[in-house]
DNA sequence: TCTTGCAATGCAATCGATTACATTATATTT
DNA sequence: AAATATAATGTAATCGATTGCATTGCAAGA
């Protein structure tokens, strides 16, 4: 009664002849017949057969599954990327592990460690923020398998790797102030040592300048991504002489906070500071007034990965690939002072 | 140069023992001695040796790898949803394969033969929108492996499954309103067809009927999750001659476009009308009016289903379980005539 | 007719770890 | 001292598929 489970041997007993026929006609090798082939095919339908893929992989030393490693898979950019991913990859016949580091640098070591014992083909990680050693991810490197960072790089590892370009980021999303008129623009950074936010800053200062707008440094402050120190420091800033008459955040989080605080002391958001965020996260469209913001392309940030990994994996000489995707400024209600006074026309 | 990949083999050549030993020392099996354990790990060590878990997953005819099927990785229901078992499954030793079916049942199909091909130790899934046939989820348990349904489930199948208990979310969500003085009580459904919706009803219609309310058939309206046909549905339900004074949802984005439409055309949330949604979206948190939406648990909802797979993955029989997770009312303005009442004074 | 070539298939080792079934050496019992 | 029990380790088959190296059969060429 039990389902026997069906192997390649059954298949060629039931057709009187040996495996190794079989698993050929199985994988169209040249040098079986068609008849055969076509008579393999019948007898594992017929059979209910189902490859065992570990089999396969033991034998052929990799498997088509690809590890990945975030830092939490239910961040709506690392979830977003995480399908990405998956949505790529599967037409290559490819599955993916999902690994959650806690931003701890351990867990992601041993992450790596599970998923080079599971033989994945590859593996695919965004940094943990504690990640200041790399060894982990050279073990992967030295064993032949393509390793691509994406989003949290490192500086200390050369390899592939797919991240936004945060300086155009930030530079067209302060330009789109300028052009809307405000000229007292406000930065709020994550931590400057992290990469990203170096950049940001970077194209923030950019802008201003080749717009001929003075940099106050008032107006640059560190702010974790955090609503309620978004408000913190928005007051802070509206208690300057000089107030700011914009705010660019590096995270659509502060930035909300930024919008929070402002309406809440009846200061009017576009018209009396404009408000731009980083992340376009969801929630930024069912704000009121909605909120402009950097959208990073998670999405296709996943699918660029898969790319460059599937690239990588075909060609077995490691070529690195450093791609910077252009991130997109999504203008909304919060930034837009001109279509404003259109409207009150 | 090249690292040559140490195996049991190596280890025993090293000690001048046979793999056997080597194996089952590593796996501390009480047949060998201590010393010899011991001296197999030092050894396994300083070869840095890695286990090849696909090998031992063939030959012990299971691997540690749990096969995960959503519609959606990114949706935030579905990503806390995995972040929650992975963080569970960790604990033993247990990685998970993510694949999507984007709603389409033959997706669905193809990635749970994919994830058996893979040896998968067993299967948790929410199903496809689509999913009216269960001969591949019979597949899963003909082979005698776990499967755990969690949320979108189907009586064709019978298997442990991890739902909320949608009929007391209504009920709470709606007692909370009628407790907060409101009479006239909408209700935003899904399809009816669909057990969650139906059940919601049904805890709508029990709220209603243990408060002695009336139930008015006008209030009923079967709504699309989503923000714009939210508004058009409230539109409508505001051109009735007895207007409701409240709505709940079955979703936080029509819920939303209910909000959105109340504020737009100057009635008050919550002093006119009451709103209520159900998923308890992040972005329920930063709208003005915050909005009272019933939480569904999803992290905790994860846990659980990790914890019935485990279970039944340690008991070789095959024991159902099916739990009704108690969902939360988050209460936030949106809701509270009293308390905005108390401000007031 | 005999060799040569080629297409089609078979044999057996292999991937790395596990395990049923010995075997050896030592300790205990009678 | 012989018999028996016990602890520790070894031998070899096995999981299911792949693949290098034969082998077989038949047709073409000499």
């Amino acid at each position: 009664m039990k389902t026997q489970k069906t192997t390649i041997h059954e298949i060629a007993k039931a057709l009187n002849t040996t495996a190794s026929t079989v698993s050929r006609a199985l994988n169209d090798n040249p040098r079986i017949s068609k008849e055969t082939k076509k008579r393999v095919f019948e007898m594992a339908e017929k059979l209910g057969y189902e490859p065992n893929t570990m089999a396969s992989s033991l034998r052929r030393g990799h498997s088509k599954i690809i590890g990945i490693i975030v830092p939490y898979a239910d961040r709506i950019f690392f979830s977003s990327v995480i399908r990405g991913i998956e949505e790529e990859v599967k037409k290559s016949g490819y599955n993916v592990i999902i690994c959650q580091s806690y931003e701890n640098i351990k867990n992601e070591q041993d992450d790596v460690n599970a998923l080079l014992s599971a033989q994945v083909a590859g593996i695919i990680i965004s940094l943990s923020r504690e990640t200041d050693s790399v060894d982990h991810l050279n073990k992967v490197m030295k064993k032949g398998k393509p390793l691509i960072l994406f989003d949290r790089t490192s500086d200390l590892i050369s390899t592939s790797s797919v991240v936004i370009d945060d300086y155009h980021g930030a530079y067209s999303a302060v330009s789109h102030l300028i052009q809307n008129g405000y000229k007292r623009i406000a930065f709020f950074s994550g931590n400057k040592k992290v990469s990203i936010f170096k950049e940001r800053f970077r194209g923030y200062l950019s802008a201003l300048t080749d717009n001929n707008i003075p940099i106050n440094d008032n107006y640059v402050i560190e702010v974790p991504s955090d609503v309620d120190q978004g408000k913190l420091v928005t007051e802070k800033l509206m208690e300057l002489s000089e107030k700011p008459d914009a705010i660019f955040s590096s995270s659509d989080f502060s930035a909300l906070g930024a919008i929070k605080w402002l309406t809440q002391n009846n200061y009017r958001v576009p018209e009396d500071v404009g408000v731009i965020g980083f992340g376009n996260d969801p929630f930024t469209q069912y704000l009121e007034p909605t909120m402009t913001s950097v959208d990073q392309k998670s999405k296709e940030m996943g699918k660029t990965v898969a790319q460059v990994f599937l690239e990588q994996i075909s060609n077995d000489h490691q070529i690195h690939r450093k791609v910077l995707l252009t991130p997109e400024l999504i203008t909304r209600a919060s930034s837009d002072k001109i279509q404003v006074k259109e409207i009150a026309v």
